[in-house]
DNA sequence: GCCGAAAGTGCAGTCACTGCAAAATTGCAG
DNA sequence: CTGCAATTTTGCAGTGACTGCACTTTCGGC
């Protein structure tokens, strides 16, 4: 069991190729999704297009949903452990709107593809309720890493999740905002919800 | 053309049948989902139990999900009716406060219907999904009657969403952590995770 | 009782998703 | 390099959610 989270974890051509396989259904799938609307795309289309035979393609994804989505293991570890490292003078609370933010913003690597997955799934409604059904399984990774960061046990006390679902909750409330024309750009957007939840809402 | 917004609306038999209808379909949803777990259960069964054909089961539900979850327009409605009035004294998130607790607590109408939905709702795990993504409408429910109360126009300020978001966002943290065997009793963290929401989260 | 509208129903079809068993591929030991 | 074992891919057959369409039934007003 490797777990090189630094490198590359490339090691085994078996694994490379998984992760290809599954990278080029995302991105297949994405494509589609763009050219065609989300329910037009059949898996059938998606796993043609990735090489790969229809069966294959739930080997992969429970769902088209998921497919599309694409959100991997590895990305909640990242998050994950980036929430559960204490940083100087940073409340867990700021922490959150970092990662989060950051999990929004294209990032240095991938700009073109962050920023394409995000136009193509905000753009189809279809999507809306498996992206806050995805949200669950970011808020259970989060919540778990800011427990180890605060020492309490799992479940035990209600400040982890809590916090967690929040910041999340105002994420998605400053991305909804946007998609209704509202006004504002989203990080300074994101930045004034986060502070408003630090003094108190009313 | 029958408006007739301001009484019962029970006026005509048609109109009557058909929400007996919608309601036998909910609770023979119900039922099932209690006997054979939410997977197991047909869309078939459903209707035979209620006595309608298979077909016009989707005349009523636009999938099993939401037969079994089963909010209506109505309690939707309802609730932001709740909300779109300005309680003497009452911050607006006390007033979501007060109507989501009052969402889950068994009302005094339908007591043991409101609990039993709760427990069968919940202790479903495949039902997780469907349920948060119900949770939009609740909130896009809520947030046009915030937006009303407050005076704005539909999108123009953050706030109205914002505060819906983490008011919802705070109920669910506290209903998952109760299924996770979380310590106290529900109502009592949903009032403490709303006074540290008011109070201001680090 | 009659007529237009609304609702219920049957039918045929598409597609997401699953279990199973055979076939292909890969990693490894000899 | 070669066969062996584990893993992965694939085809096949099946279930069940969901839809469009056309037809019948039912309801409400006149």
């Amino acid at each position: 069991m490797s777990t090189d989270l630094l490198t590359d974890e490339s090691c085994g051509l078996r694994e490379r190729k998984k992760r290809e396989t599954r990278r080029a259904l995302n991105l297949a799938a994405l494509d589609l999704v763009e050219e065609k609307g989300f329910t037009a795309v059949t898996t059938e289309e998606i796993a043609a297009r990735a090489g790969v035979s229809a069966r294959t393609f739930f080997n992969y994804f429970p769902s088209k949903e998921a497919a599309v989505i694409g959100t991997t293991a590895e990305e909640l570890e990242s998050y994950a452990a980036a929430l559960e490292q204490d940083v100087e003078g940073e409340t867990p609370l700021e922490s959150l709107r970092r990662i989060l933010a950051g999990m929004l913003a294209p990032a240095s690597i991938d700009r073109e593809l962050r920023a394409r997955r995000r136009r193509i799934l905000l753009g189809e409604p279809s999507l809306a309720p498996a992206l806050v059904g995805n949200n669950i399984r970011i808020e259970n990774a989060l919540t778990a890493a800011l427990e180890r960061r605060l020492g309490v046990q799992p479940g035990a006390s209600l400040e982890a999740r809590l916090t967690v679902a929040v910041a999340i909750a105002a994420v998605r409330a400053c991305i909804e905002h946007q998609q209704n024309g509202g006004s504002g750009r989203l990080e300074r957007n994101i930045d004034q919800a986060f502070d408003r939840i630090a003094a108190g809402l009313r």
